[in-house]
DNA sequence: GAATCTTGGCTAATGGTGTTAGCTTTTTAG
DNA sequence: CTAAAAAGCTAACACCATTAGCCAAGATTC
């Protein structure tokens, strides 16, 4: 009976899929499975758990997103790609704000892991820019951290203002530009 | 039998006790109602279900916070009442990072309303600049954007490298200063 | 002081969930 | 062609939220 065509990568398609609709407090091995084709316990043979799908779901997202960032600071130098790259990641979780807002896993410390690749997006368009070597890591924390807290915060509705949210944004950005142009 | 004195008030302290142990997604009725000493049905005599809890232990969180951030800011100014209120804030998350994780709760969208409080002690800080009235809710938004993506990412050990994080977060205050400063 | 109502607890039961164990079938490898 | 591995299945268990219905304690009212 080993007909569905399951494999980790397809099961995580699916997961993607529910979170998206869902978001990530929604997303159960039961509705994977149905959405599958297949018995729950079946997922047990592609996924070790609902705690490590959860975290392949994370690391998926973080990949996309590190994709999007980097893509949009090709072709562009200094302070020009870091705005570039902060719209960029902010349109991902205006996008898809379920799927965003599963990026960070509570139970797991792993995040730091999954967040990898979009950590060397930001750290790769810094590079950009001479700063000395810490302040290049103080930088991208506060870059990060700023976006971040912007979109998870839009994700969420945390705005409830009828103030424009792009202007908002606009201002976090020249925030970020005239710090680190303080700095070279 | 209405002996073990509950209320919804003492089951909440409950909840944020179980939270800071476990975590927000390790906040079940089960548990709460086994530090109250009573089964887990009587529990819906002070709560009406799960979600109404967590949403009222976002609330708590909230108005704790935002005491403390309001605390952090009498008897200061301008710039030098930024910088506290945005400490007094990251410290109380990095004091309880789970019970601060708790303070947006993905399903809810009220969570606007539970943060109210603390979005009012921000903007009673930034009221003691003389920005226009638009600038200040665009100001209002970085700075909770900011300091709350840091807390977030950092209670959630989301900085890995070595480099001092208080560091960083100097670095975050000064960008946010300044960025009010150029406004005034 | 007695009768009543409200409050806050209880047990029993239901449906949904993750997870494990053990079986079976299909596919793959030799 | 045969054996082993891969991938599905059912059955079963424990845990959880939630509802229904019951019962006792305390407050309220006559």
């Amino acid at each position: 009976m080993a007909r569905a065509n399951l494999s980790t990568e397809a099961v995580v398609d699916l997961a993607v899929g529910l979170v998206d609709e869902d978001g990530s407090a929604g997303l159960t091995l039961a509705k994977v499975a149905a959405a599958a084709g297949v018995s729950s316990p079946s997922l047990y043979k592609h996924v070790a758990n609902l705690a490590e799908l959860r975290t392949l779901v994370s690391a998926r997202v973080a990949g996309e997103l590190a994709d999007a960032v980097k893509t949009a600071g090709v072709g562009r130098a200094g302070e020009d790609a870091i705005g570039a790259c902060m719209h960029a990641w902010r349109d991902y979780a205006r996008a898809r704000p379920h799927r965003y807002a599963a990026l960070i896993q509570r139970p797991e410390p792993h995040t730091g892991k999954a967040a990898q690749p979009l950590l060397e997006s930001v750290f790769a368009v810094l590079r950009g820019l001479d700063l000395a070597e810490d302040d290049l890591v103080h930088a991208t924390r506060c870059l990060r951290a700023a976006v971040h807290g912007f979109a998870i915060l839009e994700a969420d509705g945390g705005f409830g203002l009828p103030e424009s949210i792009d202007d908002s944004f606009a201002l976090m950005v020249d925030m970020v530009v005239a710090s680190v142009r303080s700095r070279t």
